[in-house]
DNA sequence: GCCGTTTTCGGCCCGACTGTTTTCAGTCG
C-alpha cells in the first residue's frame, strides 16, 4: 500500500465531506492537510501501521485520522469513504476518483455546460469551454485536478529532494547521489526529480526504490535508468552514472533540452562524446575541453550562455552572501508576526546592514493596513528606535498600494518622510493590460515611487497574475530612476527569470526581497536569489547588495 | 477533526469589495 493511495482515499473523503450539507468546513480541512502531508511523507504507512507505530505522531494526524490510515492499509478500503460515495449522486462519485477537483466548482461547471461526467468536463476543457464560460481560473483548477502528474514549487521539492537522496544512499546502498534536471537549474516549479546514480548493482537500487513511502510505482525501467510516480505526484527519474564520466552525465541530466542543443553544436553530440572514450569526471574538465567557462547550472536554458562561455563573458552570479539588507519586510502594524525590534534583531543575526519595514497602506484593510496618522507615528518610532540600535538601520517605508487611477495611497507630503517605498498593486487584477500597464506607469510618475513591489501578481500554480506590458514599464522604470524587485516568496517569484532578465540588460536594478511577514521568512531570500541567477544578474544589479550610502542616493529622485 | 507556554474547550486570520457567475461566494495579503 503506497502512501499516495491512503492520501487519495483521505483526500476524496474530505472532498465529499465538503460537498454535504452540514458540513464542518474545518473536519474537511483536517482530511485534506493530512493526506497532503502524507503524499510528501518519506516513510511508509503501510509499515507504520503494522509495526503498531502511533500515528498520532505525525503532525496533523489525531485519533480519527489514525484509525482511517490504519482501516486503509489493514483493509484496502475506508468505509465512510464507501458510504458517503453510496449516498452521493453518481456524478459526485465520480468526481471524488480525482481528489484534486472541487466538487462544487465542478458542478456549477456541469450546471453550466450542461454536462454531467468527467469525460465531458474533459472535453470542454480542451476546446476551452471552461475558460470561455467560467473564467482562466476556474480552468486552471480543473487542469490541474485532472492531470496525472502534479506540478510542485521548487521549496517544496527541497524537502522531498532531500529525503529522496537519503533514502537513495541509505537504504539503496548508492555510492554517490547527485540532483540534476530542472531542480538543479532551479525553476520556480518542478514536475519531476532527476538523480544521477553511481552504485555497484543499480538494479537493486531500483528495486529498494520502490519501496520508498510505503510503495513508489516503478513507470519506466531500462538498463541503466528508471522513472518512479512519487506519493507526492510529481516524477522520480534516476540515472546510472559512472566516476569518469560523472560530469558528462551530469551535464546531459541537468539540460535544459534547449541547452544541450546549443551546447552540442560546440562539443559535437553527447553520444558522441560518450563514445569517444574521454574521462569527463566532472562538469568542469568537459566546459573546459571545449574552450568553455563553467555555465552555471541556472543559466543553462538555451540563452546566450554557450555564446557567452566560449567568449570568457559569462555573469558572475549574485549570491545570497553578497546581499547586505532586507527592503520588503512587514510587522506587527499591518499583518507580519513580529515587532520591527524582532525582525531586526533577525536581520541583523543574518548579518544584514539595513531593514526596511513595509507594511501594507491604508486601503488593504484585510491585511491590517497602516492609516496615515499610525504611519507618522511609526517614522517618529524609528527614528528613536534607530537611535538605540547599533549595527543595523531599520529604514522607514511601506508597502504602498497603487490604486486604480495610478496614484499612490498616501499623501505626498507623508511619503516623503519616508527612506524609500515599495509600491504594489493589490487590488483591481481585472483591468485589461494598457489600463494595467498606465496604471503603473503613472505611479512611476511620482517622485516618492521607488519599487515595483511583485511586478505581474502572480501565484505560482495558482493565479497567472495581472496582465502588464512588462516590457514599457522597465523603460519607464529606467526613465523615471525606479527599481524592480524579484519578491522571494515561493509561490510569487515575481518577477519572473525572464521579465528579471529584461528588467537587469535595460539597467534597471532590482531588489531581491523576501517580503518576510515574520522572522522565519528571512531565509527564503535564497529562492529570490536563484531567480535573479537564472535572470543572470549580477550583486552590482541587485539593490540590496549595495551599502546604505549608495543606496539612499538611488531612492532620492 | 486537530491542537494546546490557551490543557479538555474553543479557535482554526479577517473584512471590505466585486460582479453579471452564484446578490453570495470568491477574492485580495
Amino acid at each position: 500500500m503506497s502512501n499516495a493511495e491512503v492520501a487519495d482515499k483521505l483526500a476524496s473523503f474530505g472532498q465529499l465531506l465538503s460537498s454535504q450539507p452540514e458540513k464542518n468546513p474545518y473536519k474537511v480541512r483536517a482530511y485534506q492537510k493530512a493526506a497532503a502531508l502524507i503524499r510528501v511523507l518519506p516513510a511508509s504507512l503501510d509499515e507504520m501501521v503494522r509495526q503498531e507505530v502511533d500515528l498520532t505522531g505525525l503532525p496533523g494526524v489525531g485519533e480519527a485520522i489514525a484509525d482511517a490510515i490504519r482501516e486503509i492499509v489493514l483493509t484496502g478500503s475506508l468505509g465512510r469513504l464507501e458510504s458517503l460515495r453510496a449516498q452521493s449522486s453518481p456524478e459526485l462519485a465520480r468526481i471524488s476518483d480525482y481528489p484534486r477537483l472541487d466538487p462544487k466548482r465542478v458542478l456549477r461547471v456541469y450546471k453550466k455546460l450542461n454536462i454531467a461526467s468527467i469525460e465531458g468536463l474533459r472535453d470542454a476543457l480542451d476546446a476551452g469551454l471552461i475558460e470561455q464560460q467560467l473564467g482562466m481560473r476556474m480552468a486552471q483548477h480543473v487542469r490541474q485536478a485532472l492531470m496525472p502528474v502534479e506540478a510542485m514549487l521548487l521549496y517544496k521539492a527541497d524537502a522531498l529532494r532531500a529525503s529522496v537522496e537519503e533514502f537513495l544512499v541509505g537504504p539503496c546502498d548508492a555510492r554517490r547521489v547527485e540532483v540534476a534536471g530542472g531542480y538543479r537549474r532551479r525553476t520556480e516549479v518542478v514536475d519531476e526529480l532527476t538523480f544521477l546514480v553511481e552504485a555497484e548493482d543499480f538494479a537493486a537500487v531500483v528495486r529498494t526504490m520502490q519501496s520508498y513511502g510505503g510503495e513508489t510505482p516503478l513507470v519506466r525501467a531500462g538498463k541503466s535508468s528508471a522513472a518512479f510516480g512519487l506519493s507526492a505526484g510529481i516524477v522520480l527519474r534516476l540515472r546510472q552514472a559512472y566516476p569518469t564520466n560523472w560530469g558528462l552525465s551530469l551535464i546531459a541530466c541537468t539540460g535544459s533540452m534547449s541547452h544541450l542543443r546549443k551546447l552540442s553544436a560546440v562539443t559535437g553530440s553527447i553520444a558522441k562524446l560518450r563514445a569517444s572514450g574521454d574521462a569527463f569526471p566532472d562538469e568542469e574538465s568537459l566546459y573546459a575541453q571545449f574552450g568553455l567557462g563553467f555555465i552555471a547550472p541556472e543559466l543553462r536554458e538555451g540563452l546566450d550562455e554557450v555564446r557567452r562561455a566560449q567568449m570568457g563573458t559569462l555573469p558572475a552570479l549574485v549570491s545570497v552572501d553578497d546581499i547586505r539588507g532586507e527592503l520588503h519586510a512587514h510587522s506587527l502594524s499591518s499583518d507580519g508576526s513580529n515587532s520591527i525590534e524582532q525582525m531586526a534583531a533577525t536581520a541583523q543575526m543574518r548579518g544584514y546592514e539595513y531593514l526596511g519595514i513595509t507594511d501594507h497602506s491604508q486601503s488593504l484593510k484585510i491585511a491590517g493596513g497602516v492609516s496615515p496618522d499610525d504611519l507618522w507615528k511609526q517614522v517618529r518610532y524609528i527614528d528613536r528606535l534607530n537611535e538605540r540600535l547599533s549595527g543595523i538601520r531599520i529604514l522607514k517605508s511601506s508597502e504602498v498600494d497603487i490604486l486604480q487611477d495610478g496614484s499612490l495611497d498616501y499623501p505626498d507630503d507623508l511619503l516623503k518622510e519616508l527612506d524609500y517605498t515599495v509600491c504594489s498593486i493589490h487590488s483591481r487584477f481585472g483591468l485589461g493590460k494598457e489600463e494595467q500597464t498606465e496604471r503603473i506607469m503613472r505611479a512611476m510618475d511620482n517622485r516618492y515611487f521607488n519599487i515595483l513591489g511583485h511586478a505581474t501578481g502572480r501565484l505560482l500554480l495558482k493565479r497567472p497574475g495581472y496582465e502588464i506590458d512588462v516590457a514599457r514599464v522597465v523603460m519607464q522604470a529606467r526613465q523615471n530612476g525606479c527599481f524592480f524587485e524579484i519578491n522571494s516568496s515561493p509561490d510569487r517569484l515575481d518577477l519572473s527569470a525572464e521579465n528579471a532578465r529584461m528588467a537587469g540588460e535595460a539597467g534597471v536594478k532590482i531588489a531581491v526581497s523576501t517580503d518576510a511577514h515574520s522572522v522565519r521568512e528571512f531565509g527564503l531570500v535564497r529562492y529570490g536569489i536563484d531567480q535573479a541567477r537564472r535572470a543572470g544578474l549580477e550583486k552590482s544589479s541587485v539593490l540590496n547588495c549595495l551599502p546604505l550610502e549608495h543606496l539612499s542616493s538611488l531612492f532620492r529622485r
